[in-house]
RNA sequence: GCCGACGUAGCUCAGGGGUAGAGCGUUUCCUUGGUAAGGAAGAGGUCACGGGUUCAAUUCCCGUCGUUGGCUCCA
């Protein structure tokens, strides 16, 4: 008799053999029709797999992430098999299950894949499906495994098999397929009920760009139909949300082929928005102590030399500027602490004057690959609200806490909660990618762990994510589609104060080398201004939004009415224009709408003779007449609730 | 940079070997309106660019540029 444990406690007692299946059964037929994974003593298992010894046994549904794994991975397995049966001579290499589907990389040959096959792929996929064949896992010796891939040429395969341990490799059959596989599966196909290829794309074996490209072949699928339909329609609605969509039909910014790939041009509104974004946050790191400084867009190649980016970006940066006459070399500025650390220079600093905390909103320029380019989240040209702090080494905690109180300000005060914070170390297996001393390496990274963990951060350690010169920790956020990008970063470095000789004057009247913190709490304004887009769908917060009102006068005879309303709006620091356009009120109300205005204040005859405005809220409806003071209040009122003040920790 | 897809009016898109269409927007006129589209007329396009095939290319083929989904990269 073997013990098995349940996730509530419970231990049930049964021969040794039973299966998941079984246990299910034992707890509920509806579990038992439900279950189609389950993990042993934390490792994955299948449902028919004999369990032989004591241990905690954990059953899986749809409803589960592990049970959406499992389906996925089994999913993979189908397409896989319609992929050979459709296109004889593939050749597989892996396919595993993602966060929303699953893929399979193969090698097509000659053949190339497009969405004019999807169809093809999916009839198969389902017709696969149908025929309820079970997945059986079998033990293989390396050499058959080995064997088995040799024989149809598979050179992928081969691979993986020749890094696995003989004892360690296991295959999985369905219906007439076989596939080198660690386990994991759904009972059977029959469960798989909608079948959707998603896209297809080229990806390295292995990750690697200097290795043969494969097809990456991305699929989805679900149980039940409905989820399929309910999954697109879900995809539908983050396209509306996507900020290239947004900033276009708000015109916010735009991009000319003829200014350059990646080159943002901000339209007024645009500009305007990010105006009072920088305002927002110089008027937080006014009171955290920061300066403002200036730099310019280009220093002298040396710069970049003597701060290492050269060594190690020169050949990806756009490529030096040479003075007519002289021939001296400059750079478009990639980062902005070069030219920090010289403002640091310009004059000796005692101990008794740090931190020293330079900001400004720098605007950089960066080659990046063509095909990485992406609205406003990856550009060439994009500005960094900036910063850097040079302190002591006794004040590094502190100051760092404080970096982490503004930065979660920044977030908290756009609405941004499920951020993921992320503690970018060294990769072990690479320590040559990095410059600096190991022992400086090690201070820095335990100083970022010690304070998000003091400030309660729920963060992740992620090695090989540190930028060259440091550690950093990150607040990393989600676009409509799901992908994450970096917004805000706190980067600790010995190494520019070391290159660029920077020292202060301690106590004991010797010098001291400085430390330095890199850090931008939006990130770019660009990346930001994306996020912030497809975080709240256009619908920006009242504060910051271009136009908070527009004034839709009835008729013609009401023009003048408007006018004098909004000029008592401006008097009251509401943003707010007019639509005097020879429309009717419904259309003028339609348009306004989908324009995302917060607000529309229809005026007409009832509201000139009492002296007051018709208020009606985007997607809210008619709030009714109001003073021209009650809505000022109002709009103070939802701004006050959305945006705190800063309080800092200074003293 | 690599693999795939896409590029038609200001915007969203249809079409297709015989040099172009819709809706919205824009312009003009009529309408002076009350909480999500009032009506009419007009203007607007080297069908991204450059080659090739063809009697004929916007359409088919090749290349370039741009956009896009991924991969690699991201100071």
């Amino acid at each position: 008799m073997i013990e098995i444990t349940l996730p509530d406690g419970k231990v049930l007692e049964y021969a040794s053999g039973i299966t998941p299946y079984e246990v299910a059964r034992d707890i509920s037929e509806g579990l038992a029709r439900n279950v189609i994974s389950a993990s042993f003593n934390g490792n994955t298992v299948e449902t028919v797999t004999p369990l032989k010894e004591d241990g905690a046994l954990v059953l899986y549904t749809w409803n589960d992430e592990a049970g959406k794994k499992a389906f996925w991975h089994s999913s993979s397995h189908v397409l896989a098999q319609a992929l050979e049966e459709l296109y004889p001579g593939v050749k597989l290499t892996i396919g595993p299950a993602i966060e929303n589907g699953f893929y399979y990389d193969v090698d097509f040959g000659e053949h190339t894949v497009s969405e004019k096959d999807f169809d093809a792929i999916e009839k198969k996929a389902l017709e696969i499906a149908r025929g309820k064949h079970d997945f059986k896992m079998r033990e293989v010796s390396k050499a058959d495994a080995l064997a088995h891939y040799k024989e149809e040429g598979n050179d992928f395969k081969v691979e993986l098999i020749e890094n696995l341990q003989d004892g360690d490799i296991t295959f999985c059959d369905h219906s007439t397929f076989t596939d080198l596989c660690r386990g994991g599966h759904i009972p059977n196909t029959g469960i798989i009920k909608a079948f959707k290829v998603l896209n297809v794309a080229g990806a390295y074996w292995r990750g690697d760009e200097n290795r043969p490209q494969l097809t990456r072949v991305y699929g989805i699928s679900f149980p039940k139909q409905k989820d399929l339909k309910e999954y697109l329609e879900l995809l539908e609605e983050a396209k509306k949300r996507d900020h290239r969509k947004l900033g276009k039909e708000l015109e916010l910014f735009t991009f000319s082929q003829r200014v350059g790939q990646g080159l943002p041009l901000w339209l007024p509104k645009g500009a305007a928005l990010r105006e009072r974004l920088e305002n927002f946050l110089k008027q937080a790191q006014k009171k955290a102590g920061y300066e403002m400084v200036v730099s310019p867009h280009i220093g002298q190649k040396e710069l970049y030399v003597t701060s290492g980016h050269y060594a190690k970006y020169g050949e990806d940066s756009f490529q030096p500027i040479h003075t007519p006459k002289e021939d001296e070399e400059f750079l478009l500025k990639p980062m902005n602490c070069p030219h920090h650390c010289e403002i640091y220079r310009a004059r000796p600093f005692s101990y008794r004057e740090l931190p020293k905390r330079y900001a400004e909103f720098g605007t950089v320029y960066r080659y990046e690959q063509s095909g990485e380019l992406h609205g406003l989240t990856r550009v060439r040209g994009f500005t960094q609200d900036d910063a850097h702090i040079f302190c002591t080494n006794d004040q590094l905690d502190a100051e760092f806490k404080n970096v982490i109180d503004l930065s979660l300000y920044v977030l908290g005060s756009l609405g941004f909660e499920n951020f993921r914070a992320q503690v970018s170390v060294r990769d072990p297996e690479n320590p040559e990618k990095y410059i600096g001393s190991s022992d400086n390496w090690d201070k820095a990274e335990q100083a970022i762990i010690n304070a998000a963990t003091e400030k309660g951060l729920d963060f992740v350690i992620e090695p090989g994510e540190a930028a060259f010169y440091g550690p950093k920790l990150d607040f990393m956020v989600r676009d409509a589609l799901g992908r994450q990008w970096q917004l805000g970063t706190i980067q600790v470095d010995y190494n520019l104060p070391e290159r660029f000789d920077l020292t202060y004057k301690g106590s004991d009247n010797e010098l001291h080398r400085p430390v330095m913190i890199h850090r931008a709490p939006f990130g770019s304004m660009e990346r930001f201004v994306a996020l912030l887009l497809e975080h709240t769908g256009g619908n920006l917060p009242l504060w910051l939004v271009p136009e908070q009102a527009i004034l839709l006068p009835v008729s013609e005879k009401h023009e003048k009415y408007a006018e004098k309303v909004l000029n008592s709006l401006e008097n009251r620091e509401i943003r707010a224009l007019v639509d005097a356009r020879s429309e009717t009120v419904g259309k003028k109300i339609r348009e306004a709408e989908l324009a995302k205005y917060p607000f529309m204040i229809i005026v007409g005859d009832q509201e000139a003779e009492e002296g007051k405005i018709s208020v009606r809220r985007h997607g809210g409806g008619d709030l009714g007449s109001l003073t021209v003071e009650a809505f000022a209040d109002l709009i103070q009122k939802e701004i006050n609730s959305t945006l705190k003040t800063f309080e800092s920790k200074l003293n």
